[in-house]
DNA sequence: GATGAATGAGTGTTCATTCAT
DNA sequence: TATGAATGAACACTCATTCAT
């Protein structure tokens, strides 16, 4: 009835060769198929016809489709968030964690489009009490991340001359973006991108 | 059959107490529930409804939902060419110039709220063919933004150590986002967000 | 959206040769599949079938699957509750009236013996709103019912040995069960079993 | 692949504090659930829910959905069959074993309310085959029934201006319709309320 | 004896669109 | 100009049942 957290059984001893099991496979296609046409316009039968399951053993896994869309967001927001928390609790100077921490959102984005094109344009199709946990999970790694703005700013490291608020806004307007204008395989890597992503948030708040 | 632009029958002789036309109407109420519920997940009879008409008549003035879709979005996108025509037309310093474009598509897009998160948000759903025409359109507008900064790099007035089309991406990005933010009747007017968001755009490509 | 009341339109003009209107051939339908297999086992699918339309049309006049039933429920209980109120209201013996009354609401029952199985069978299939509308409406019909009875006990022309409220269930459990045992064309006109279920309702009354 | 009848085994040793076993937690989750939303609107995952097993345990013991069914049936009309049985074929007055007969169905009808309420809302679930063996079974007791009704007639101690076979359908009809009104815990006892519909029967045959 | 993953046909309902009037 | 009845394909979801383990 809820939705399935990958089977720790299934996850331990699955010899190379074999197709990962059933969740996993609704769960990747649903990613590209949402991806690709947005989440009310790919159907069920689309999801598991590209898994090559039946509509039973979908919702043998997973409550509902709203469910599958759930799961893709968590699963992001729990990466992203790690590598948040491991990023700002390093002993290094702000600058330097806070251009970490900037650029690695860009490379895990990119690293994950899929995942990110469809966690800024189908938030709103997530059902309404889903929609709140996310949001509040989204503010945790948000709050987390202007606390490095603001505690640059209050080492007198970055201006304040701007408001940390916005500048958060700012970036994580463009890394929002991103699946809009980026393209795999591009002139840029992905490392490029981020490196100057975060180049452009540090000289907004150089004093 | 195609979209009507209705916009001169109205321009003619309403008087002040008239309702307005049944084209608006529906162009308004279209406009306002896209934005509440997405385009995919309001349906023809609510819009209708919400015009106080029939099917019949909207389908009499316009040739598919997908057409009022478009009337949207060709009509923010008329209205914010014009204005960045304007500016960058005008006869003022460069720098002048990029701040006065940057702040007024955020104080445009705050104005119109309603169609800036339509846009970002419903892109997706246009008939292919009207998706490339937006596209083109927009593209349009965003190389006339892009030459700006250009201009300002080849002065040396801006640096050139970031790279143009993406410091256009890093800004349109952000006013992307403002619809999944900014609240009218907020803390800071539209101008207040305009202005501090142009000047982070200003600040990142200060030399 | 709700249930349509038969057009007056429809109903003015219609020559005789011509086919019932659509919501009405819907209703007669659904009224045989219903008594034939329950509620529940008859889906949306037959009934437009059976109706010769397509399930657009069935929603067009009828909000959903119960609201087909709420009309048919409506539909017996406005007509009995008229034909009791007749009855009651006439000048005669108050044996006459309950006589008539109790005589009168069996014929109908049989005479309309599909909407009288489905009554009582599948109650507990509408939606709880929907039910306790009906409820409510019954409750009217089987109070003026029983004041009939109470009305005969204090003029002394019946035992009050007995609960007025009990003769009544005892009555309709009976009118109740004649579905479950009465087949149109048996040994027993309408008119007889009428006769001999009000005799025994008298009997059981006598002082 | 029959339905089990698991009777002896749990007459053979069970603790006193040991829950009951499987196919009896089975049968009583079920029978609740009958009666409080009906036959089809329960699904074998409620039940088996209810009761605490998997559906694997239910298939096992219960050859379908419609075996509960089946087994619910044929626990009443064993139990009804029973104890008309033995007062029918008591040694006393004609009056007083169709009193007790009549008064009995009530009070045992009522003290198995879902039951009760399950045979006569859900007769019409059961496949062909176990309908038809129900019905066989139920002719048989209201045979029995009607044959004291007959008695009592050719002896001249109940009227024959009525129909045996009415008067019986009069009664059961009340009998069915005890569980659309009657309350546990209400004004009247079980007892009591057998006592006056016995009675009401008993006035109704006076010569 | 018992599990639970998986099936596949079925459910009621929605909806953009058409068209005779 | 405008109506509203009608379509038909699609939708998310349910469920009794089976079967390898």
């Amino acid at each position: 009835m809820t939705a399935a957290t990958p089977r720790r059984a299934a996850a331990q001893a699955r010899p190379d060769d074999a197709p990962p099991p059933v969740p996993q496979r609704l769960l990747a296609t649903a990613t590209r198929l949402f991806a690709d046409r947005g989440y009310d316009r790919t159907s069920v039968q689309e999801i598991v016809e590209g898994a090559g399951v039946t509509k039973g053993a979908l919702y043998h896994y997973f409550g509902s489709k709203d469910d599958l869309l759930h799961e893709i967001y968590a699963r992001l927001l729990r990466l992203q968030q790690e590598r948040l928390d491991a990023v700002a609790d390093r002993d290094a100077p702000i600058e330097e964690r806070l251009r970490d921490a900037a650029a690695d959102v860009v490379v895990t984005s990119i690293e994950n489009l899929d995942d990110a094109a469809i966690f800024f344009r189908s938030m709103h199709q997530l059902s309404p009490g889903k929609q709140k946990q996310v949001r509040a999970e989204r503010r945790r790694y948000h709050e987390r991340f202007r606390a490095l703005v603001e505690e640059g700013q209050r080492g007198g490291v970055f201006t304040d001359a701007v408001s940390a608020e916005l500048v958060v806004d700012y970036h994580f307007g463009c890394v929002h973006h991103l699946s809009a204008w980026y393209r795999p395989g591009g002139r840029l890597t992905p490392r490029e991108v981020a490196d100057q992503l975060a180049d452009l948030l540090m000289r907004s708040l150089r004093p």
